[in-house]
RNA sequence: GGGGAUUUAGCUCAGUUGGUAGAGCACCUGCUUUGCAAGCAGGGGGUCAGGGGUUCGACCCCCCUAAUCUCCA
């Protein structure tokens, strides 16, 4: 059965349970803690946690998971993927162990025709926790299965907790017998490669307190609302159901496999380290392919340097596998052909997904022809010292500092006859680990404890009405200090607040949240900052000005006008800006990002280079023109099934309701899915100016500009600046440019002019000094002040100029000068002053620390300098007696 | 978030406890010559990423900033 059959038929079969069928949530998870979406309950945590009351009582879902924290293991093993699909349903307080049970049996057992997999009963086996005595009841009672084919485990295989306190219970998991072939008998707790685990139910019925680890926490008491939790892992059901022998075989990976081998020339099964690199290339090639499309790009951190290491391996795997070539652009098209069934936005996605594989190919293959140089020069010094070891440190820079896998340094050194040491290598990563995770560490401090939310989110939502007013009556439902529940917020405190409706608009989709007042019986509440600490409640952080406020107190939002008429400006700014952007540039300029606030935006796209001064004024231009051209702005609510289809853009990395509000700006010309206030006309964002375009790491650009009058106030500073410089240039503004050039020649040919006079003036001296040079024994003694000079260039050129005059003598010139009425010397020695034991580095350190400064230089020419202009004669006369030694 | 590296002529890069910034290629001029990156001679071209500091003096040492590459979390 294919992959996506299981799917589909898994979908079906709990809608017809009355399951909500929920679609996969991003890899992007809501979870700032959590780098991607590891498990398929991560969505449905709130409603776990009880954070957040859950819109359904029962739901299944298919999701998109991705976990590398085994990615040393992929391809070794039979069901290591970095990428998996997790099928769910979950309950809310609804139906608990009995049902669960039910429909897990009633799935994986009835017959293929009647929508189920109609596995064989005989071959499952099934393991609960040790005390819960209920599930094998249900077990025997609802499957029949023999009591030998249950096993009892403990904690550590049987009990779910997140690790901290909140929800926690034991679970029961369906093991399937692949056969005496793959290992020995006696069920799961004997041997997992022969029984594989295909289905975890998590049965939550108590409360976990504090504790560390996975088996030493106290149990506080049983959940008011219990909740199931199940997951069937999709990859690999499809292996056992495909007769294929580990998930890398499968359908919606094996594909990726063969082409691997085709363009290796390799046989799978031939070799088992090149069956490894096969696998790792199917399974990294999928895990990217699918990253990418949610909207992750390769980068230094986070998210992005996942991304990264998948795309790098893969490209080292098809290394070692021989093939030097480029060949994502192949590999991704079969992964993408491969998958595309279930999730058919790959393929309109695929020219930016495409995109980013092949421009992460082309640095990383760069990168390696960088290091591959820096490792044979290392390698030759290694032979050239008559050792066989290229030290740890070596190869740690290698990997550190210029990407150069440790693997390939191992290759390349091993074809050269030498070793690396390992251990020493992997010392400095343990070090970088440590310092990393200290780091971290440090960091930590003032995790924000969601929990005093929770019980304000059961009241209910709160009801926003900015988008028809700035002004609401409302009733303080919750004061937060410090923090904490309190009844009261007095004056000079700064408190949250938590409202039963407001007109003040939270922080998200990147517009910043509204200013104003609240205002109520004498009491007056500065807003600093509204957010939504958890889905669905508006907390407003205030500072009491005046009176005090407490609990059930009647009060008024008002809502700052002119910030609002600003921040309306900046969003629907925003908004053009994206639009004109993918007009100019194309579909695949995607917002990844954005930030605005009255007068000011900014937005992340994707995008690989710079944009050229051209691109950037075609932007600016498009964005006016539709201001311009007036268009109307509307806003409505629909489903997100409908606004997909009416070609919205939906942001990735975002997280919407099953209703959602499209913003337009004249009608197609921009369609987004979006929370924000706006204008009502675009013309009501003025004028907009495009004030920067950067860089924010590789394969994404931020642009940043102005709206309305802070875009007014930015062109008049510049024009004033202009006007300033055509006054202190003396030249028309439309001649500046000539201007400046020509002045710039001018000055240029006059320094020129000016450093050739003076060199003639100085070199013309030169006579003049030599004549009136001294013996100091038989060393003839040039001196010559030179005054003010300009640079210590001048006394070099007099004091070598002179030299060359007498080179065929013994003797020593002397050049001086002053320069910011600091005294400099240049020293120069003939061959012959050299050989009678007279160097000019010696000289200029007797002089220059007479001067109070010091100095020095080579034998034949030195410099030096003080700070003190009335030792000058007494510096020379001090050389003078140097000379005589 | 924490490290490491790089930034020098149009391009690729040298630059040695701090003492006049160089090479190859490219460019210009002249000569020579018509054979695969032609040769010879001469020449132009540098805010040594930016800013601050230490020093008599900084491409070099210290601090800050930026861009690019890279590792770890």
């Amino acid at each position: 059965m294919q992959t996506a059959e299981i799917r589909r038929r898994w979908l079906d079969f709990f809608e017809s349970k009355g399951h909500t069928v929920v679609p996969s949530a991003s890899l992007i998870s809501e979870d700032p803690s959590l780098l991607f979406t590891v498990a398929g309950m991560v969505p449905f945590i709130p409603y776990m946690s009880g954070l957040v009351p859950a819109p359904y009582s029962r739901a299944t879902s298919v999701q998109k998971c991705v976990r590398t924290l085994d990615i040393e293991e992929v391809g070794k093993t039979t069901r290591h993927g970095t990428f998996f699909q997790m099928n769910g349903n979950f309950s809310f307080g609804d139906y608990f162990k009995k049902e669960a049970i039910a429909f897990a049996w009633e799935f994986l057992t009835g017959s293929k025709e009647s929508g189920c997999l109609g596995l064989d009963p005989q071959l499952l086996w099934v393991t609960v926790f040790q005390d819960d005595d209920e599930s094998i009841a249900i077990w025997r009672d609802v499957a029949d299965i023999p009591l030998e084919r249950i096993q009892r485990r403990g904690m550590k295989d049987n009990y779910w907790s997140t690790g901290q306190p909140g929800p926690a219970g034991p679970c029961s998991e369906i093991y399937y017998d692949r056969g005496p072939s793959y290992g020995r008998e006696g069920g799961p707790e004997a041997d997992e490669d022969r029984y594989i685990e295909i289905w975890n139910l998590v049965f939550m019925q108590y409360e976990r307190g504090e504790g560390t680890g996975k088996d030493s926490f106290e149990i506080l008491g049983e959940l008011p609302k219990k909740n199931i939790d199940t997951g069937m892992g999709l990859e690999r059901v499809a292996f056992l159901m495909q007769g294929v022998e580990n998930l890398y075989e499968i359908d919606q990976v094996r594909p990726v496999l063969d082409l691997a081998a085709k363009l290796s020339g390799k046989t799978y099964g031939a070799s088992v380290e090149d069956d490894v690199r096969l696998r790792v290339v199917a399974d990294h090639v999928r895990s990217a392919l699918m990253l990418i499309c949610d909207g992750v790009t390769p980068a230094n951190d986070g998210r992005g340097y996942v991304l990264r290491r998948l795309l790098r391996r893969t490209v080292r795997s098809m290394r070692l596998l021989g093939v030097e070539q480029p060949t994502f652009k192949e590999l991704f098209v079969v992964s993408k052909d491969a998958m595309k069934d279930a999730y058919p936005e790959l393929e309109s996605e695929f020219e930016r997904i495409l995109r980013a594989a092949v421009g992460e190919e082309e640095t990383f293959l760069r990168t390696l022809t960088a290091g591959e140089v820096f490792l044979g020069q290392a390698l030759d010094e290694v032979k050239a010292a008559k050792s066989s070891q290229l030290k740890g440190d070596a190869a740690f820079l290698l990997h550190d500092t210029y990407g150069f896998p440790i693997d390939l340094t191992l290759e390349i050194a091993e074809e050269a006859g030498l070793t690396v040491d390992r251990d020493g290598f992997k010392a400095l990563m343990s070090e970088q680990r440590d310092r990393a995770k200290a780091d971290a560490r440090e960091k930590k401090l003032g995790g924000t404890d969601l929990s005093v939310y929770s019980e304000f989110r059961a009241l209910g939502v709160t009801k926003f009405t900015g988008y028809e007013s700035l002004e609401t009556s409302a009733k303080v439902l919750g004061l937060i200090v410090d923090g904490l529940d309190a009844k009261v917020a007095t004056q000079g405190q700064i408190a949250e607040v938590i409202l039963d409706e407001t007109s003040f608009y939270a922080e998200s989709g990147g517009q910043d949240s509204d200013a104003g007042l609240i205002i109520g019986d004498g009491v007056e509440l500065e807003v600093l900052d509204v957010q939504k600490p958890v889905k669905g409640l508006i907390s407003h952080k205030v500072l009491v000005r005046k009176g005090q406020v407490s609990i059930d107190q009647k009060v008024s939002t008002q809502v700052d006008s002119e910030w609002r008429v600003g921040a309306r400006q900046a969003h629907s700014g925003t908004h053009v800006v994206h639009a004109a952007l993918r007009q100019v540039l194309g579909p695949t300029a995607l917002q990844s990002g954005s930030y605005n606030k009255p007068g000011y935006l900014r937005l992340d796209f994707s995008w690989a280079q710079a944009l050229s001064a051209e691109t950037k004024s075609e932007i600016e231009e498009v964005s006016n023109l539709a201001i311009r051209n007036d268009h109307k702005v509307t806003a409505q609510f629909m489903s997100l099934e409908e606004a997909k289809t009416w070609g919205a853009v939906a942001l990735f990395g975002e997280t919407y309701d099953e209703s959602v509000r499209v913003v337009e700006i004249g009608g197609p010309w921009s369609r987004e899915l979006c929370g924000g206030t706006h204008v009502d006309h675009s013309s009501q964002i003025g004028l907009l100016s495009v004030i920067g375009e950067a860089s924010v790491g590789s394969g994404s650009r931020r642009i940043e500009a102005l709206v309305g009058m802070e875009a007014f106030r930015a062109f008049a500073t510049e024009r004033a600046l202009v006007s300033r410089l055509s006054e202190a240039l003396k030249s028309p503004k439309e001649l500046l440019e000539e201007r400046l050039a020509a002045t710039m020649e001018e000055l240029k040919n006059a320094q020129r002019k000016l450093a050739t006079l003076q060199a003639g003036a100085l070199s013309a001296r030169i006579p003049e000094f030599i004549k009136a040079a001294q013996f100091v024994g038989s060393t003839k003694f040039i001196t010559a002040d030179l005054g003010e000079v300009s640079s210590v260039d001048d006394l070099r050129t007099v004091a070598s100029g002179v030299r060359e005059q007498v080179q065929s003598e013994d003797a020593v010139s002397l050049a001086l000068g002053l320069i910011d009425s600091k005294p400099m010397l240049v020293i120069a020695t003939t061959e012959s002053a050299r050989r009678s034991g007279h160097k000019a580095g010696a000289l200029v350190k007797i002089a220059s620390a007479i001067l109070g400064g010091g100095g020095g230089g080579k034998d034949d020419i030195a410099q030096g300098g003080g700070s003190d202009q009335t030792k000058i004669s007494a510096a020379v006369s001090a050389v003078k007696e140097a000379l005589k030694l």
